[in-house]
DNA sequence: TATTGTTATACTCTATAACTATA
DNA sequence: TATAGTTATAGAGTATAACAATA
């Protein structure tokens, strides 16, 4: 066990792969070839640059991807949106609140279970989801920019597959 | 702005990719176009099942990748592996002073810099961290099935170029 | 003057328990 | 009896400030 390809002295290839600012390059191959290290890796680095790009909109990841969520989803429960994004329904409700402080998304109380509360966007949510949609389509590109257009796609694509089948899997 | 493939009543091909378990099923292909998403997503469900997976060793993600990296870099320093995992370095502390405390790391004062603290592992740790990378194959293997080989292959190095492009373009 | 390690602390995210009102 | 929403709270993960020792 522990068989790698290059040794720490011999690692013409592997070098600063997940190793940013270090003076001398420590041997990473290991955790390289770890998709959860990764794919943890490439999630710290878009959260950075999440925040600055999407300043103008003041929406966290979580607060973006409930705008949306409820943009093509009106009429949309708190449960579902929960279940949807992965977020436990007591820490999704104070995103709500905040959205709704912010008078950008509307709550109501649902006619056919009368516990359930529908989600719909206001008239500023609304126009605050369509800016936060176009920041999100530049941002999207920039994120898939280093594969290229036809890698990039390829890339998503294996993304849905591994999220679809683990969704299916956890049923 | 805000174009879809496949409205909202016919979405034949783009049903329930990040959308576990709701009973109606919510368009998601704004946020399944999303890479961010997505690998939060994805990211999600690898740590749910990092934990069961690794029940034997006891290792947080963190600590897992802290004791593959000391392993693979004997006498590194705690900077290093901090800046090599993305982890500040008061937080990295108390993950040491853990596996220190499990005897499975030790900790010496370097001789070249008298600030610096190197990392090595111990016989126990070396035991340890034997037997998780041991794990990490099979769990490794496991995350990028739905690929299948040669994809998964492919997946893994689209990772690591996006994952080096920014890091490169973060100096 | 800058860097390494350390402590203490604050902040954010996420998870759980308990409650209500409905089903 | 179970579910949707809410509140309060606990816990983990992460970030910052201040300090001591060394460069």
């Amino acid at each position: 066990m522990h068989k790698r390809t290059s040794p720490p002295a011999n690692k013409s290839l592997a070098d600063d792969v997940a190793n940013g600012h270090s003076k001398r390059p420590l041997d990473m191959t290991a955790l390289q070839q770890t998709p959860g290290f990764m794919i943890r890796m490439l999630q710290i680095q878009i959260f950075e640059e999440f925040f600055p790009h999407f300043a103008e909109t003041g929406f966290s990841p979580a607060e973006h991807s409930v705008m949306i969520t409820v943009r093509d989803n009106p009429s949309v429960t708190q449960s579902e949106v929960a279940n949807a994004l992965r977020i436990q329904l007591p820490n999704l409700v104070k995103i709500l609140a905040k959205l709704e402080g912010k008078d950008l998304i509307k709550r109501k109380r649902s006619d056919r279970d009368k516990r359930a509360v529908e989600l719909v966007l206001t008239a500023r949510g609304t126009q605050a989801a369509a800016r936060a949609w176009a920041l999100a389509q530049e941002f999207n590109r920039l994120t898939l920019a280093p594969l290229g257009n036809k890698d990039g796609r390829q890339f998503l694509q294996m993304l849905s597959r591994l999220v679809r089948a683990r969704s299916a899997g956890a049923d």
